[in-house]
DNA sequence: TTGACACATAAGCAATCGATGATATATTAC
DNA sequence: GTAATATATCATCGATTGCTTATGTGTCAA
């Protein structure tokens, strides 16, 4: 019961392209695994379905996708919130930045603790 | 020859966390090979010196440092560039950030190729 | 030139990863 | 019920990773 959960970094759970190619799919919205399956066979690498699982397996226990229930199928979902590591950890090599982009390290620095979703204000 | 350059990718350069950590370190400026070693060594975890080189050759393989050899040291500096297929891969889920980072995200999407360094403009 | 120093590379090994075939589980259809 | 569908898990295996010890290479000092 730890061969899948071994690291649940995110660093670690995007560090393979097959992992990737399903977030992008993810970007469009909910998605079936039958779906997803479908379209990185196609578009990115010929697996079989329980390699393709264990990498959904991966992206949950990063916390990168979120899962439902709908009848027989499972629906897919990507969520940003993991991603935010990965933003902070590059934002702060803030001096390294081009200067357009230093106001948006700054910011992400100056957040309450991670960057959360809240209102414009 | 193909051990330590088997993954030039930046996501698998930065997968491991020592990687990180060296990184980490350099946002201070260049630093010796030795200086790197201790600190990490004292602040990070045990390991042999041999252990340590390879991440650094890791590193260099992805791009994400330069050496200059000064006398018998080789000073190391951290080199952004390669991050930014980072920082756009992680841009292109626009949808999801929140508002504010949303500018940021959008104008690495504008950006000529990739985010070069120029002028204030 | 001999030796110490700073670092890299080589060789071997245990642990982990990602793949596969086989099987389990849950839901729907008949 | 049984069968088909959708997906996950198990067992196993080869490839890759990261570590260690041993050794190589280049530079300074004597």
């Amino acid at each position: 019961m730890s061969r899948l959960a071994a690291d649940a970094s995110v660093f670690h759970a995007i560090a393979d392209p097959t992992r990737r190619a399903i977030l992008d799919l993810l970007r469009e919205g909910e998605q079936t695994v039958s779906a997803m399956f479908e379209a990185i066979r196609k578009r990115v690498r010929k697996m079989t379905q329980p390699a393709f699982s264990q990498h959904l397996a991966v992206l949950r226990g990063a916390g990168l996708v979120s899962v439902r229930r709908e009848g027989r199928h499972r629906l897919y979902s990507f969520r940003f919130a993991p991603l935010e590591e990965v933003v902070d950890w590059v934002a702060h090599y803030e001096a390294f930045w081009s200067e357009k982009l230093d106001n948006l390290s700054r910011y992400i620095d100056r957040s309450p603790k991670r960057v959360k979703r809240k209102g414009t204000s």
